[in-house]
DNA sequence: TTGACATAAAACCATTTGGTGTTATATTAT
DNA sequence: ATAATATAACACCAAATGGTTTTATGTCAA
């Protein structure tokens, strides 16, 4: 169980392509060749983000006829919300320049 | 103008090892040697990722002394969380389950 | 059944990544 | 002055990344 996962979502989704594989799959679901008409990379390199999306949970593909049809699951992506949401705090209050400020003179003291 | 940004805020945070930096210095402002003590890697690799970092301007580096003492800049998170948020609407609301599994029949049709 | 289409699998390649070790330079404390 | 400390600047390395081309294999439509 528990199995090694090679690809976290962070990584998963550092790549502009795959950030952009993953809003046209949340439009509509998707064959290989039609992800591949949006790019200018090949459909084997299409193919590679697309493994590394599995493998992140992000997106699976169904075989349908001769076609292999993947979907989106946004699921994993709530982990970088809540990873980043603690940050928020750090800008989201009215403090955050005085707090700043008093920081750079502990710089200087040290 | 406008420089080649070599490393994006979401390459920067793929890496385990920088997010753990960037909660460190969400604690206190350090020293490259205080964040290498954090972890098992040399003084040298934990400078590259700093420089990484520095590129995404999540951190800013200030030289006190023979020290020089980073700190935390947790504003480019918030493209992150921007483009997070545009996923949200697919696992926010009561209908997702249902529209999974409607999608889920139209890849059996096709 | 035969050609066109869609995917799969493999070998290959250049560059980047995440790390190492070595050497040099600047600063501090004794 | 000198030893210890903190950083900087290199050169080096194995593995991963993001891409390619080539060669199959399965499926559909005429």
């Amino acid at each position: 169980m528990s199995a090694i996962k090679k690809h976290d979502v962070f990584q998963a989704v550092a790549d502009p392509t795959r950030r952009e594989i993953l809003h046209l799959l949340s439009n509509q679901n998707l064959a290989i060749s039609e992800i591949t008409s949006h790019f200018s990379i090949t459909r084997t390199a299409v193919v590679k983000h697309l493994t590394i999306l599995s493998e992140a949970n992000l997106v699976s593909g169904k075989k349908s006829g001769r076609e292999k049809i993947y979907h989106l699951h946004p699921e994993p992506l709530m982990e970088i919300k809540n990873w980043v949401s603690y940050f928020e705090q750090f800008w989201n209050n009215k403090l955050s320049m005085l707090k700043y400020l008093v920081e750079n003179e502990e710089d200087k003291k040290e």
